[in-house]
DNA sequence: TATGAATGAGAATTCATTCAT
DNA sequence: AATGAATGAATTCTCATTCAT
């Protein structure tokens, strides 16, 4: 059972209204495109639509052909990187590892990801505490996220390997916070970049937190 | 030696210009507390000038008597509230008692400053992804809290009473983080509130981590 | 060699951004007609930006499509008045002529050109005194207009027909000045409006200090 | 009968309220000292009145104890400045003199007061061009100039000294102006500069134009 | 579909002037 | 006389959105 990461989201909604021919798929792709570069440049709040129709070389009009204002292309650039966010390659390891192996794999898929995808998530952030919805949104990915690594916790609880008096809910939550906040400090904050320093400490103290054995020489 | 919590910042830098008479600093004062309800009412970009004179019941022109724009005025909010925010009623725990006993005392002073403060926590959660000042602000901030940790950490290392592999300053950032981040959900996002619960599992994960012995019947 | 006058500047530097669109031509046109209008009824300082779109009957931020404020604006209405203003009907005068009667006639193009933009010259010596751009604008265009005079100065000395201890510049500068004050003095502040008496001893003087024969009884 | 230059105005019409006791004499003295600090630093449009009671070290209210208003004390600027602009330490050249001698004295007379007052004169130039009551000013200013100098044209005509065929007004103007802008472009504008050809070239063609024998050889 | 011109509500900001102390 | 806080009218400028072509 994989602890930590995963798809978190597998509804495709298709965000704005979708192209009928071909130019027009073409063009809705280079708006979010175009989108995607401007708000990683210039932030949420400074992307100007304007600034995004010039990127992807069309014009005002077309914007709203295909999306209703900027949330929305927001919302389709998220859904767009989606697939690259959370398939980090997803960890081939096996279930039956030792859990510390799989906190590991897990830790460093979620790290490479997150580090992959610094400033989207960084704009996630951004728009997360500015907009109600994209709050909600960044709740329900967090809490499947969280909810994924309790069951995990649960499940090494039963088998006896972990410390029975955590609550899994809480504890995952504490942890999942941790790494997820270890990574915005290190890669978007560049705060603590040192990637296999992170990635060591971080399972160490979950697997101390979970009262896991952790072999001590295992370095990433 | 006091982990998690204190003072963090003793600058008393004035922000924005100091008003000279009696009845100046009264008006001052009135435009900094109409911020704070408008801030935490309406959010940082919601926030018109306008509603805050309106609030402080002055005119427009005497807003920039004493601040050149809302990032200052924000600012001014801040420092008005730094102390209610860093003083959570200090943890008077003796260096002597056991380190479990202090980490939660610790944990708890966190936890309550934060849920008093929750509304302006947001705010500079909000600010601070927006506004380059304010990123650094916050960071600076954490820096302190984390360094402050990490010497705990090292100082129980040294006693031989933590876990001697871990790495003193990341495993702070972790756990520091860890802390700030189940406060921030709780309070700010409502997600996993209970606070007898935040603070038993916060605390054991801390001592966990540690590898700090922690009484498991002992509860808040 | 024609003296005093001709084209001063060839460059059509356009001024503020151009429409693509027939509309757009019109309704950039339109705004620069009005704002010359604006202009000269009230000033450069006085005349608010809504009060040419007014006039162009425009909204406000169509004006921001075109111009980034009342400079470009104003640049744009004298780029547009360059023509009429430097093509004073460009006097045809041979120049086998005597030297005298080309004086007069270029004299007399200068002092037309200038009555007949006066409200424009005003504007121009207002804004030049105010912003430094518009005042390498202006002289600029006067140096243009000096040392055309300088070189018709120093081909009559190299003749013999001018006298020789004349610095050609210096002088130049000197009764270049000379016509375009009495000009700005006639037709701006009303003072010695006399046209014919203007340009007899306007151009007497000019042949008397070049010590050019120049017919006594010869009058406009 | 010196030509060119002397005293022009004689009124002093005391500009403002007058202070009553020596105190406010003393404020009232640092405001327009100030003042022209400014003016000259920022420019009439530019200076702002708390620009200038900052200046003067006193409070804005303090201004409206001596004046009504920027107009009024730039007045009292110009006021103040009168003498040490118009007593160019009087040129003392018998009237017996040759003319061109006399038309020298005058001209290096009037070359060396605007070069000394050079910012002012162009503070005056830039507020003459945007307010009637100044405009009205300079140009009084400019006519008695233009008065006592066509006396001297009309004088040396009587004498046969001078070319019968000239209007003495408009040469005045003619002339005059010359002289004024000839001294704008060399000491606001810094064009032409060389202060000794200026005055050469200034008075030989003064006394060309005049039909005046000047001698060749005679340089400042 | 695509274009790009036109719109206008809305917010920030300035600074001369007044006035209570 | 001096102070400096308070005032608020006035104007500029932005940019998401609409719409005729």
């Amino acid at each position: 059972m994989s602890i930590i990461e995963g798809e978190v989201d597998k509804t495709e909604d298709e965000v704005g209204r979708q192209p009928v021919t071909r130019r027009g798929a073409r063009t809705r792709q280079a708006l979010v495109a175009a989108a995607r570069v401007v708000f990683e440049r210039d932030g949420y709040l400074n992307a100007r639509l304007t600034d995004i129709t010039v990127e992807a070389k069309c014009s005002t009009g077309t914007f709203y052909t295909y999306f209703t204002g900027k949330e929305e292309i927001f919302a389709a650039v998220m859904e767009a990187a989606k697939n690259e966010m959370l398939h980090p390659g997803t960890p081939h390891v096996s279930d039956d590892e030792e859990p510390g192996v799989i906190i590991e794999a897990s830790n460093r898929a979620y790290l490479e990801s997150y580090r992959r995808n610094a400033k989207l998530m960084q704009l996630l952030e951004q728009v997360a505490n500015i907009d109600p919805d994209f709050r909600a949104m960044r709740q329900a990915r967090g809490r499947t996220f969280v909810e994924r690594n309790a069951k995990g916790i649960e499940d090494l609880q039963r088998r006896g390997l972990a410390d029975p008096a955590l609550d899994p809910m809480m504890t995952s939550r504490a942890l999942s916070g941790m790494i997820s906040r270890l990574a915005f400090n290190a890669f978007v904050l560049h705060e603590g970049e040192d990637f296999d320093e992170l990635l060591r400490t971080a399972t160490r103290v979950w697997c101390n937190a979970l009262r896991i054995d952790y072999p001590v020489d295992r370095t990433s």
